[in-house]
This record gives C-alpha cells, sequence and structure tokens, in this order.
RNA sequence: UCCUGAGUAGCUCAGCUGGUUAGAGCAUCUGACUGUUAAUCAGAGGGUCGCUGGUUCGAGCCCAGCCUCAGGAGCCA
C-alpha cells in the first residue's frame, strides 16, 4: 500500500496516473459519487469519485459529512471542471462513522456565532481552516522575524506578585480552599500560608521581565499568554490573549516604531505568500459578507487589498498634540458628530477619535505619539515639558483600521530619580518593584520596547470581525467551554 | 459594567391587534436519478416557542425578574 499523502501536496503534484491513499474528512457526499475530502492541509477539497455501482451499498451509507476516511485509488485528471485532478477510488476504508443525524456540521453555511458554540468542531470548516492555518504562519513568521535579527526568546512568568500595568484587573492564583482560607489574628486572609507565601495573580503582561532580560542579552522577545480580569464584553478583547513583547536595549522611540512598523509588514507579508490560498478564501467570503449591508458601510479594499495597502505604504507618524489638532478642525467636530467632542488637550481618545485618524483622515495605518503624562503608565519616559506646559511620555500606539490600537509601546524610562517619582506620584509600590528598580540603578541605558496584541494581527490578516474567531478556545466572561 | 437588539425545528428565520391543529428554506431520513461542484426531483419525520413567575376565559405574542447571545461604548492588546 502507498504511503498517505497530505491532499495539499496531492493537489500541487505534477503527476498524474499514479497510484495514491488520501486520509481525511468527508465534507460533502454528491451524488451517490463524489466525496469531497479534505484533511486540513489546504482549504481545498479533494474530489473522490466513487464507482457506486461496484461498491458495497452499506458502504456507501457510511460516507457521510464529517466520517474519516482513507482512499486509495488512482489520481487522474479530473473529468469534471471544478479541480484539475481527483482520485478514482479502489478502496475505502471508514476509519470513524459520524452520524449525520447528529453530527452538527451540515454541508451548508453556518453563522459564525453558531460554530462558536461548537468551538471544538469548528476547525473542521472552511472558515477556520483558513483562519488557523493564517495564524500558525503568522506565529512562525514572529519567530523568524526576530531570530533573523538576534532577538532572544525569553519566556517571562505566567504567574507573578507584580501587576505591570498598575491598575489592570487580574485573575488570582491560589491554593486556598476558598471556602475556609487560613485567616490572620485580625481576621483577613493570610497569603503568607498560601502557596507562595504572597498574593499572586496571572501575568498581565511580561514588559517589566522583558526589560530585566534586555539589560544584558540587548535584544528580547516574548510571545506567550496574557490574561486580564477586566468584563470585557467586545469584538476586541479576550481575557485570556497572546502578546508579543519586544525589549531592546540602546533603542529610542523612533528606534522602536521602525522596529514594530518593519514587524508588522514582515509577518504580513510572511502571510500573503504563505497562506494566499486561505486569504484569497478569506477575501471572498468577506466580500460575500459585505454584500448583505448597506453600501454606504461597506469597506472600500478587499481584504487582500488592504494587506497589501498596508505593506505598500509608510505608516503616518505624528504626536497626540497633532492629532488633536486635526480631530479639533475635523468636519465631524465641528458639526458635533462625534459622541465625545474634542474639548482640549489633556484626555484620552475615544475610540471614533482613533477611527476617524485611521479610516477616514489618513487612511491608513498610524503610529501615535507623546501621549500626555497623565494618561499613560509609569515606566514611560517622560518628555521636557513643551511651550505649552504639557507633559507628555514617549509613548506610541499603531491603530489599525477596523481594529484599533494593534500595538502599545515607549521609550522606557531609565532615569531612576524620575521613574520613582512618577511611582510615588501614581501609587506604584516601589519596593516590590526593588529587582525592577535595580536595572536603573545598575548600567541604566535608553532602551524601548512594545507590546502586540496578536489576536488583533490575527483579525487584521484574516478579516475577522470578532477576536473570538481567531483563537481556538476564546476566554471571554461567562464563557471557559472546551 | 453601561446602551441597543435578539432568543421559535439540527441550522437560518417568519409568525399580524393575544384566539383553538406553530410555518418556510436548508439539513436529516426514504425513494428515484447518476459526471456532480452547497447536485436535482418526489415524499416523510422533526418543536418544553431561553428560564421562572404574573396578567387573562385564553400567552410564542402582554408585564416583571433572571440567564445567554450579538452589536456599540468603557477598559485595553
Amino acid at each position: 500500500m502507498s504511503q498517505r499523502i497530505k491532499i495539499k501536496a496531492l493537489l500541487e503534484s505534477e503527476q498524474t496516473d499514479i497510484n495514491v491513499t488520501v486520509k481525511g474528512w468527508v465534507r460533502t457526499f454528491r451524488n451517490n459519487q463524489f466525496i469531497a475530502l479534505n484533511d486540513g492541509s489546504t482549504n481545498n477539497n479533494l474530489q473522490v469519485v466513487v464507482d457506486f455501482e461496484n461498491t458495497d451499498p452499506a458502504l456507501l451509507k457510511r460516507l457521510t459529512t464529517g466520517a474519516a476516511i482513507s482512499v486509495s485509488g488512482l489520481l487522474v485528471a479530473s473529468l469534471g471542471k471544478g479541480q484539475k485532478v481527483e482520485v478514482k477510488a479502489k478502496e475505502i476504508e471508514i476509519l470513524g462513522d459520524s452520524d449525520p443525524e447528529k453530527y452538527p456540521l451540515q454541508p451548508k453555511k453556518h453563522s459564525l456565532e453558531f460554530l462558536r458554540e461548537i468551538a471544538h468542531l469548528r476547525f473542521r470548516t472552511s472558515t477556520f481552516g483558513s483562519v488557523f492555518r493564517v495564524r500558525n504562519s503568522l506565529a512562525f513568521a514572529v519567530h523568524q522575524f526576530f531570530q533573523e535579527r538576534g532577538f532572544i526568546y525569553l519566556h517571562t512568568p505566567i504567574i507573578t506578585a507584580s501587576d505591570a500595568e498598575g491598575a489592570g484587573e487580574t485573575f488570582h492564583v491560589t491554593n486556598f480552599d476558598l471556602l475556609n482560607p487560613p485567616k490572620t489574628e485580625s481576621g483577613e486572609i493570610d497569603f503568607k500560608e498560601d502557596f507562595f507565601g504572597r498574593p499572586t495573580n496571572l501575568t498581565v503582561s511580561g514588559q517589566l521581565e522583558g526589560e530585566l532580560g534586555a539589560m544584558a542579552l540587548s535584544d528580547i522577545y516574548t510571545f506567550g499568554p496574557t490574561f486580564r480580569a477586566e468584563n470585557s464584553n467586545t469584538t476586541r478583547h479576550l481575557a485570556e490573549f497572546w502578546m508579543i513583547e519586544p525589549e531592546m536595549a540602546f533603542y529610542d522611540l523612533n528606534d522602536n516604531m521602525d522596529l514594530a512598523e518593519e514587524l508588522l509588514k514582515y509577518v504580513i507579508k510572511y502571510a500573503l505568500d504563505k497562506n494566499a490560498e486561505d486569504i484569497s478564501f478569506l477575501t471572498q467570503r468577506l466580500e460575500d459578507e459585505e454584500k448583505q449591508k448597506p453600501q454606504q458601510e461597506r469597506s472600500e479594499m478587499s481584504l487582500l487589498e488592504k494587506l497589501q495597502f498596508c505593506l505598500d505604504n509608510d505608516f503616518e507618524r505624528l504626536t497626540y498634540t497633532e492629532a488633536i489638532d486635526i480631530l479639533k478642525e475635523s468636519t465631524p467636530n465641528k458639526k458635533k458628530k462625534f459622541q465625545y467632542p474634542i474639548e482640549g488637550w489633556g484626555t484620552d481618545l475615544q475610540s471614533e477619535h482613533e477611527r476617524y485618524l485611521v479610516e477616514k483622515h489618513f487612511k491608513k495605518p498610524v503610529i501615535l505619539t507623546d501621549y500626555p503624562k497623565q494618561i499613560k503608565a509609569f515606566y514611560m519616559r517622560q518628555n521636557e515639558v513643551d511651550a505649552n506646559g504639557h507633559e507628555t511620555v514617549r509613548a506610541m500606539d499603531i491603530l489599525f483600521p477596523g481594529i484599533g490600537e494593534i500595538v502599545g509601546g515607549s521609550q522606557r524610562e531609565e532615569r531612576l530619580d524620575k521613574l520613582e517619582q512618577r511611582m510615588d506620584e501614581m501609587g506604584i509600590p516601589k519596593d516590590e518593584l526593588w529587582w525592577y528598580l535595580d536595572t536603573r540603578r545598575f548600567g541604566a541605558c535608553p532602551h524601548a520596547g512594545f507590546g502586540l496584541g496578536f489576536e488583533r494581527l490575527v483579525q487584521f490578516v484574516t478579516g475577522m470581525g470578532n477576536i473570538r474567531d481567531v483563537i481556538p478556545f476564546p476566554r471571554f466572561p461567562k464563557n471557559a467551554e472546551f
């Protein structure tokens, strides 16, 4: 018996009239003779032709949607129009039956909402097959990008006692009996008795530890899961998501922006090359979906065009202050179309403002820098006070069309006195972060880094509207199934 | 968490101003056909109308509470 060949390789094969063995899952069985077989190696199905007149009817009945089968036969040029080659089956073995009365996936269109409820089976659909092949390519490309540039992949802890954002809602980690935790004499929970001897939580970011690595290895990156216990119910938030966080010694904010832009273009290019068929399928899927919408809400560019456009154009870079000026003078602001009118300098931009800048004004990815100090984290490097008395920090956010903030980063504050002063102002406990402050005591140097939300990147490249559809098993409020 | 909308067959939905046996398309099953591309044609089966309570002679429809989902907002990646 010939060895099993994956369908992707088989469809690309130049040879015909050879014996092959393929294994996969039945998508459809048409006309009692045509099996559309898929094994996940490609979005395309292989057509297997069954000689139904000389095949046991009992076997034909078991060729149902979802069944796992093994087929041996002759690879031949197809007589039909939909495909170049097909396999004339000589031998079919049912490896796993699939009861059509109970199998939830039908040979028809399903809503993404329904498929989310059967996330364990949705990999078997064309859409999710493509999404997760693209996700895989993007993850690989991230590693390749950094490895080519001599970055060290650093594993930062999942369980930590620190909270990098200062205020992010965290998931607690404990092995206490929650109904009966040890108490101190004053009646409070006694964390000295807990597993780690102190309160701990799942990490919200590997940044602080990443900085420690960069202060010796020069260029590091992390790529791992992070956790936020925020009750966010949106198409852009998850309780468990993957983040890429490079941290570079001797980088300033411009170097940081250059690297981030280069990374994004590199991984998008990689996916476009590697997953051309998947992205073309997803482009078509999105187009079909957009046809349902009124003309005004449809996007001007197709998914493929959007990705190509992103590669071909420099991201627009401007300061927060410049952005405020543009927004102040913008038509929607003057016509009072913004739900939150631009009042003046100092408040954070709302989603509608970011969308205006990216989707209407510049019509391309935008990097905003130098945000007001008050709305950003303690570790961002402080700028000199400007002529208008504005206090800003060396922060940068990359905004993408349809996604919003995809990257957030900054040049870090390396000056111990400035950093401590800021921590005091913001009520960050210095004693708990003694190890972080040590990097400013011993051989401090200018450095910078950013965080890239991996799922938001996958959303952008696949065109999927809901972030819950670009991670295999999404974690969000009231849901931890699978 | 807030705002808006939704929850009716396996899926996608319709169901009027409250009225007696709750419908369609697709899927499934049975039969026919056999080079199909989400095959086609004929027929059949399939429902705790999200849950709990209330109003009413009578509730899928009205009211209250709860649950879940979707879109938007906030928080952010």
